[in-house]
DNA sequence: CCATTTCGTTCCCTCCCCGAACAAATAGAC
DNA sequence: GTCTATTTGTTCGGGGAGGGAACGAAATGG
């Protein structure tokens, strides 16, 4: 699992953006690349971003007089050229900063602790024993986690340069206020700035489905991609969407909901009150519901609902008929909502994206065949699909991507604002 | 209805954009500014945009030099100031281009002829006794239609800067490949280009709910919003969407298909031979197909189906209870419909755009509680709906909007690649 | 030891745009 | 009528971003 995050290498993340694209600072095109790249030498990312060597020179050298690159041998064997001056490799400089990633739950945060190139220096796991929702102790719980963290690799508050939070809900990114969230009580909290005033350290904050995105564009299987989408099936069912290497939060800011778009109308009920929503067809608790009578359970045997699936994907993959017909008709709307993504958004590549083992009931060619037959044909094939199962730490991970892009917005000067 | 079209006063049309927007080059973003407008002052591009009152006057004399706008008195009741220099109002020249816009279809075309600051011209409607869907034929009533406009104006081919083409099914903008058309014989046409040969102007395509999103933009309520999404329900049911005041076209660049989202998981039968898509409960064949049975009609009666649409109205207003649950049973997918762009999407503003009477049995206010029912609560209230009924040349002003915006490109050299 | 090749730097130039100073054209105050 | 306040529009200098060419640097191959 955590070799997958990094296949590449260590130490490269972020998006890989290759071309010119005058909608950018020369400066921020050029550090983007290199993280995305590691080590690279200047005439390489010449040629990539079509800009002229001189500039090239001129801004890295910037970039190392403020100490965010530094130079790194380049291998000697990715620099084809046998003949020629050998190249310089140039590298994000992991210890400019170091930032932290959390995923806020009600009962089990994780957090992991990145330096400034990706590369991951320590991880965190808190379970409580009881939900936890209040926003206080909530907060706690995160300087608890990213203190312990810091602890563990013997750096302090001071070396910190961000944190980036995951809360699931509604949650609007530019202003950092949690609209809702079940993992916190009470409504439209100022969350960013109270959390910043808490922990000393800018706080970036995101909605848990565009902590995913975040994490396949900077980590996963869409750092090349510039359009992708990607879709979890978890206690919810969430989707991000990548726009042009960048997440698409909506006009509003706050993000795509696939989860509750109906593709029955008058259908099963969902946990949001409202019926025929795709979660209410998909999401743990509508497959154990149904898990229920397939496996002939009694109410009162309230088996932990991740048993129970484990249970009926056993008896399913054991011939048992009924479990199977479950797993089939959520793979029916599955196959729906995806192809309703398709329709609307046309992404060029699908990623279904989750923790450990939650694709294992899935037929990846019958989705294929279902998907064909809800999408309409505009003369392109399919999308391709891809299935990426990380490990606990894919939120975590998306968290940190947020901190990183903070830091670099900041650090590198830019004030980057959603139109309203 | 042609009232509507431009009700700020004349000679005003395209996105209205105010403040800074590095991203685009200075001289374009006040040209748009300017059309947007109208006669405008120098002092108030500035402040509205942003811009040092120098570089107005220096990209402004460029402007002017360049035959692309001149000077011409601002009203000076719009003037509020009494005191100072009056101001010199600004505005499009008109006489620098004119474009022609075309909405093809294999029975009823229409096409208008506007100046370069989207004024009116004249237009034109074709109607032709049988189905044509040939792409010669069509090629030649499209420079039949041309040229018929050109005549009653009194100007010939020479003076046309540029033809926007708007074709319904599935069009690739930026190559100008029609992929599949109901109105168009053959697939993968690449009919930019074989148009642009034939008629001797460049020619720009998209397809037909994209001209509505685009009229929306230039023409219609949509222009002072960034972002917006469009429904239009006719033979089918099309969705266009602006983000950023500028129309998405999907990541592949064809654009959103909302009709055949699926609403109802095998449900009616849609005359893309799926089921349960949206528009296989709205468009007007569906419409009709449940109007026999109301209407006690038999198959024989072959009605046009708009009278029949009339007819099953009439009754519904009359008390046909049938009738009645006939429109209601579409306003409730109707709602679906729109509750998944909502959900997708989050627009701030949501028309329903069409050409005449298309909506006059939709009750809104029923509409928005069913709409409320359907969308998941991000703490934010539903958006604005807009009902917006046009004349019959909605299309074509989506299509001579294409045109404009191609020569601007063009004009203001500007080579604005999507990116792949 | 020299030619070749590739890499990186330096210097100059152009383009875009801002800011300040200035000229122009009005209304109102005296 | 004259002066002042006010707003508009233009001119000019300057700074930052980035391109292009020339040059120095560091390797390999003969």
């Amino acid at each position: 699992m955590a070799a997958d995050i990094a296949e590449e290498g260590d130490s490269v993340c972020g998006p890989l953006i290759v071309g010119p694209d005058p909608s950018r600072p020369l400066k921020l095109q050029i550090f983007d690349y290199v993280r995305a790249s590691g080590p690279v030498s200047r005439a390489r990312v010449a040629r990539d971003l079509g800009i002229s060597p001189g500039t090239v020179s001129t801004l890295t050298g910037a970039l190392i007089d403020s100490m965010l690159l530094c130079e790194s041998p380049v291998s000697r064997s990715a620099a084809n050229s046998i003949r020629g001056r050998p190249p310089v490799g140039l590298a994000v400089r992991p210890e400019a900063f170091i930032v932290a990633g959390i995923k806020l739950s009600s009962r089990d945060s994780t957090g992991i602790l990145l330096d400034f190139a990706g590369q991951q220096l320590t991880s965190i796991r808190h379970r409580s024993s009881a939900p936890q929702t209040d926003v206080d102790a909530q907060l706690a719980t995160i300087t608890a986690m990213v203190d312990k963290m810091l602890c563990d690799v013997g750096r302090t508050r001071r070396d910190l340069g961000a944190v980036g939070v995951g809360v699931p809900g509604f949650v609007h990114h530019a202003s950092g206020r949690v609209h809702w969230s079940w993992a916190l009580d009470g409504r439209d909290i100022d969350f960013a700035r109270i959390a910043t005033e808490r922990i000393g350290v800018p706080v970036a904050v995101d909605n848990d489905a565009n902590l995913v995105a975040l994490a396949e564009l900077w980590f996963g299987k869409g750092r090349d991609r510039a359009n992708f989408a990607v879709v979890t099936i978890e206690q919810g069912v969430g989707m991000g969407m990548v726009l042009d290497h960048r997440v698409f939060r909506g006009a509003n800011g706050v993000g795509p909901e696939l989860g509750h778009t109906k593709v029955q109308i008058d259908g099963a009920l969902c946990r949001c009150g409202q019926r025929g929503c795709l979660e209410a067809y998909l999401a743990d608790y509508a497959i154990a519901r149904e898990a229920y009578a397939a496996l002939n359970l009694q109410i009162e045997d309230t088996q932990p609902v991740p048993e129970l699936i484990d249970a009926l994907q056993t008896a399913a993959a054991s011939g048992n008929e009924v479990a199977q017909s479950i797993f089939d008709r959520a793979r029916h709307h599955l196959a729906a909502g995806l192809s309703t993504v398709i329709n609307l958004f046309d992404p060029p590549l699908l990623i279904l994206s989750g923790g450990q083992r939650r694709f294992d009931w899935l037929n990846t060619q019958d989705l294929l065949v279902e998907m064909q037959a809800f999408t309409i044909d505009s003369g392109q094939p399919l999308p391709p699909l891809v299935i990426h199962e990380w490990g606990d730490l894919l939120w975590a991970y998306g968290a940190g991507a947020l901190a990183l892009s903070r830091i670099t917005e900041t650090e590198l000067g830019l004030v980057r604002e959603d139109v309203a």
